[in-house]
DNA sequence: TTGTATGCAAATGTTTTGCAGAGCC
DNA sequence: GGCTCTGCAAAACATTTGCATACAA
C-alpha cells in the first residue's frame, strides 16, 4: 500500500447527510447526489452503487469487483468509483487492520461500528457507540474536528463451538 | 501491503503481562522475556528494543530503521524483529488508516489510545478508554476473546491557529 | 462537443519470503 | 555444533497513476 493522500484520516467530514426525498430509493438518491456534484452516471458506477446500497458489506475492492463481474469493468474502475463515492460521502472506508480496505454504503443516518470474528471473519453491525463521550473529552482538550474509528474483534458464537480455544 | 496472516486482528491476546523484576529496566526485562521464549539476543534486536523502550512512538518500520541507521541493519531485519516482538507481546502494532503500520512498546500496564492530528500527524496518548463497557456488551452478545481498536482523529490546537478551517 | 470515465499497462510503496552465510547459545 | 538471525535480492500484493479511447451531458 502507498500514500493515500485523500484517505489519510477516516471519517473526516462524515456526518448526517440528507439523502433527498425519502420516497426514492437509496440508489436513486445516491445517483442524484453524485450527478449534482458534477460526476457522470455510468454503467460501472451505477452497478457499483447498486451493490453497495443493496448489500451492506463492508466489502473489499476485490469483492466488489467480483460481484460486478462483467458489469463493473476493470478493478481500477472500482477503485476510482469508490474514491468518487467516498469523496461524495456516499461511501465510508473502513480498516480492519489486515492490510485491505473495506467499503460500505453510508446511509448518513446511523454511525455504527463492527464486530469482526477473528476466526471466520464474519462482520456484525453494532449500532451502539460509547465513543461520543470520548470525543467530547478530546474536544475539551482543545482539539477540533474530532472523529474516531472503533473496531471490535472477537470470536463469534459459532466459532466458539468449532474451536473453543481460539 | 499484503496478507498479514499473523496480524489479521489487532490486540489479540494482548493484556496485562508481567515485566519481571521492577528494579530492571524495561529494556532488560524485555530482553529477558525474549530470551525465555527461545529467541536470540542480537545487536539489531537490542538496538530495536532500545529505541522502542526509550521513545514511545508509535513509529513506522521505516522510522525505526532510520533511527537505527548502522545499528539496525536491513529494513527486513527491522520487520522481522518487530514480528518477533509483537508475537512476544512486547510490541503493539497500530493502524492509523494511512497504509502504514506503526509499532509501539507495550508496557503491559496501561491500555491506551491515540489522538492523531489530521494536519500535522502529531500523536498524543489518551489514557482514558470508554470502550470497556462496549466490550462487556459484546461479551453479553455471546462473543468471546473481545478486543478493540480505537483511534481518534482531530485537529490539534497548534494546527487550528495555522489553518483554522481544516 | 467538451470534459469526465474507462481500460489497459505500468509504476508505487509497504511488507513478505527464499536462501546462503554469519552469529548466538 | 546446531539452530536462529541477518542481509541481500526478489516476490507478493493492494492501490495508484498515465495515457489514449469511449462515452455522458
Amino acid at each position: 500500500m502507498h500514500s493515500h493522500p485523500k484517505h489519510a484520516h477516516p471519517h473526516e467530514s462524515a456526518g448526517k447527510i440528507s439523502r433527498g426525498e425519502p420516497s426514492k430509493t437509496a440508489l436513486e438518491n445516491s445517483l442524484g447526489i453524485l450527478r449534482d456534484l458534477g460526476h457522470r452516471i455510468t454503467g460501472p458506477r451505477k452497478a457499483l452503487l447498486s451493490v453497495l446500497t443493496s448489500e451492506h458489506g463492508p466489502f473489499t475492492a476485490e469483492e466488489l469487483h467480483c460481484k460486478l463481474s462483467g458489469k463493473g469493468g476493470d478493478p481500477v474502475t472500482v477503485y476510482r468509483g469508490l474514491a468518487a463515492l467516498e469523496e461524495a460521502n456516499l461511501v465510508r472506508r473502513c480498516d480492519f487492520g489486515d492490510g485491505v480496505y473495506r467499503y460500505e454504503y453510508n446511509s448518513g443516518e446511523h454511525h455504527h461500528h463492527h464486530i469482526i470474528c477473528r476466526s471466520c471473519s464474519s462482520v456484525q453491525i453494532l449500532e451502539v457507540c460509547f465513543a461520543d463521550a470520548l470525543e467530547n473529552l478530546v474536544r475539551q482538550m482543545g482539539y477540533s474536528n474530532v472523529t474516531h474509528t472503533l473496531e471490535i474483534f472477537a470470536i463469534c458464537k459459532a466459532c466458539q463451538k468449532t474451536a473453543p480455544n481460539t
